[in-house]
RNA sequence: GGCCUAUUGGAGAAGUGGCUUAACUCACAUGCCUUUCACGCAUGCAUUCAUGGGUUCGAAUCCCGUAUAGGUCACCA
């Protein structure tokens, strides 16, 4: 029987849920669901100085928004396989490091940074074309190591490769990779503050979690080796490895959190009002293609369809513009409830001359409904609306020059006094009758009107507009 | 610089030797609809697959060189 798919998303918490991270997490989950296997999320904190408080919980949380929901975590641990904190398993790497330090193929190094920079210095002087450290403590005896240690030394643990091996790996995104051990020098397992370095801890985690499927970023693909020669020492099975190709702006560039033009993380994209379905199937195209050209996937279809041999080996371009369009999408084919609930909140933002009830706020939300990117526009737009703009422009000011305008003005102001009850009808009827009355019609006729109530020359329905204002405000403007 | 990887229109891309006079989607343009904008609908948008050679009856697809871009070479993950 095959053994059971476990796949993992191991973010360090250095920060919040960022959009490269919330795409490497979706692969995993997709290909865990499909295969029915299960998504684990796991903490690696291993770098001490950069861990941010509550950045573990805001990935957590954002992915669980974003409906990648994983089996295991933190706040879901099966005992079999946590703690899901590599902090939490310090003692571990510990013996497993001690395992490979009795077998010969680890040794304690006390170089210090200083001198490894002047190893480095020198071998690019000497023209060497690849910096590997000189393996200057590889056979230290006891005595040099004691009296380094009496300098108040503290030494790492390297990991000695071996001479001249081929690490072949299937890629299941690019195929078959293969690197030679030459060109890789002794790296370190064991920092000299005893907490181990990601290339080590991440094999012992992925090893003893079963973990059996890695998707991850391209820049894990030349820490690859490091880690097979740890796999290889330990006699373990690794895991198949797929490298995904990054993420890089409108320039080519990989997606850095100066871009100011990409927002970069989830929690920006929740706030600004994207839809979590939305966003799910945008990262899922990012980089992915379906075989029958279909652009959007719900959440089975994705599991269905997702093949990790289809993930794109050259980079993928951010689209700000296609996430609107995904995102307007989703907002198109809400229901009317789900709608309403999603965009009430943002709606409560604008200042609206009158109180308005959950009814009448229903209502107008749902003349933005077809015009909308994001949840936040709306608020641009009611504004635009409730607010008359100040300075008009020439063209608007024109119109209102324009003699014919202060007619329609007056007469149409006078009609929508006496008017009982302002709805479509009415007040379609009501330009209808001004236009008889004037003999102005068209663009002369809806045009001031339009102006004088909120400063533009476009927007949404005219009747809409006074029923968002409603006729008193109404009345008010048109003065 | 060593090692690894990629290169199809404005963008994401399909394409794995003949069915491709290169699919589909977004963007863009024009037209229709409409008082306007948006929505919607219709139409248009790569003689060409970074570039130079080679293999073949036939290449975007296979091979070699060149260019460009990216990743990595940390006691960061």
């Amino acid at each position: 029987m095959d053994k059971k798919v476990r796949v993992r998303y191991a973010p360090s918490p250095t920060g919040y849920l960022h959009i490269g991270g919330a795409r490497s997490a979706l692969f995993n989950y997709l290909y865990a669901k499909k295969y029915n296997g299960d998504f684990v999320f796991r903490i690696e904190d291993t770098d001490i100085e950069r861990n941010i408080p509550g950045a573990e919980d805001s990935q957590l949380h954002d992915l669980i928004w974003l409906g990648i929901v994983p089996d295991e975590s933190q706040e879901k641990p099966n005992p079999k396989y946590g703690p899901y904190r590599q902090m939490e398993k310090l003692d571990i790497y510990k013996m497993y490091a001690q395992k490979l330090v009795d077998m010969g193929v680890a040794y304690e190094c006390y170089c210090t940074e200083e001198e490894l920079a002047e190893m480095k210095a020198d071998q690019l002087a000497n023209g060497v074309k690849s910096f590997k450290y000189n393996r200057h403590c590889l056979n230290l005896t006891e005595e040099e190591k004691e009296k380094y240690r009496k300098e108040g030394r503290k030494p790492t643990i390297r990991l000695k490769m071996m001479e001249n091996h081929v690490f072949k790996f299937h890629d299941l995104v690019r195929g078959d990779v293969s690197f030679n051990s030459n060109d890789i020098g002794d790296f370190v397992i064991m920092k000299s503050n005893g907490i181990p370095t990601y290339n080590f801890a991440v094999v012992i985690d992925d090893h003893l979690m079963e973990i059996t499927h890695v998707l991850r970023g391209e820049e894990h693909l030349s820490n690859t080796p490091k880690q097979l020669q740890v796999y290889e020492y330990f006699g373990w099975e690794p895991p198949q490895f797929g490298h995904m190709t990054i993420i890089v702006n409108q320039n080519g560039k990989k997606l850095s959190k100066r871009d100011h033009n990409i927002l970069q993380f989830m929690s920006q994209y929740r706030d600004l009002g994207y839809l979590p379905e939305a966003i799910f199937n945008f990262l899922f195209l990012l980089g992915w293609t379906s075989e029958s050209n279909q652009e959007i996937f719900t959440k089975e279809e994705a599991i269905q369809a997702f093949d990790p041999a289809r993930l794109s080996a050259s980079p993928s371009m951010f689209d700000n513009k296609r996430l609107l369009w995904t995102n307007s999408y989703y907002i198109k084919h809400l229901s009317d409830e789900d709608y309403f609930n999603f965009i009430l909140p943002f709606m409560k933002k604008v200042e609206f001359q009158t109180e308005k009830s959950d009814d009448e706020l229903k209502k107008i939300s749902l003349i933005f409904k077809q015009e909308i990117h994001t949840g936040a526009e709306i608020v641009e737009l009611l504004n635009g609306i409730v607010k008359v703009k100040e300075n008009l422009d020439e063209e608007e000011k024109a119109v209102l020059a324009k003699e014919t305008s202060p007619k329609v003005i007056e007469y149409f102001r006078k009609s929508l006094q006496n008017l009982d009850e302002v709805n479509e009808t009415s007040v379609k009827a009501l330009f209808k009758e001004t236009q008889n009355a004037t003999g102005i019609k068209g663009k002369d006729l809806y045009m001031p009107i339009r102006i004088k109530l909120t400063g533009h020359m476009h927007g949404i329905e005219m009747f809409n507009i006074i029923d968002i204002l409603g006729k008193e405000e109404t009345l008010k403007r048109l003065q």
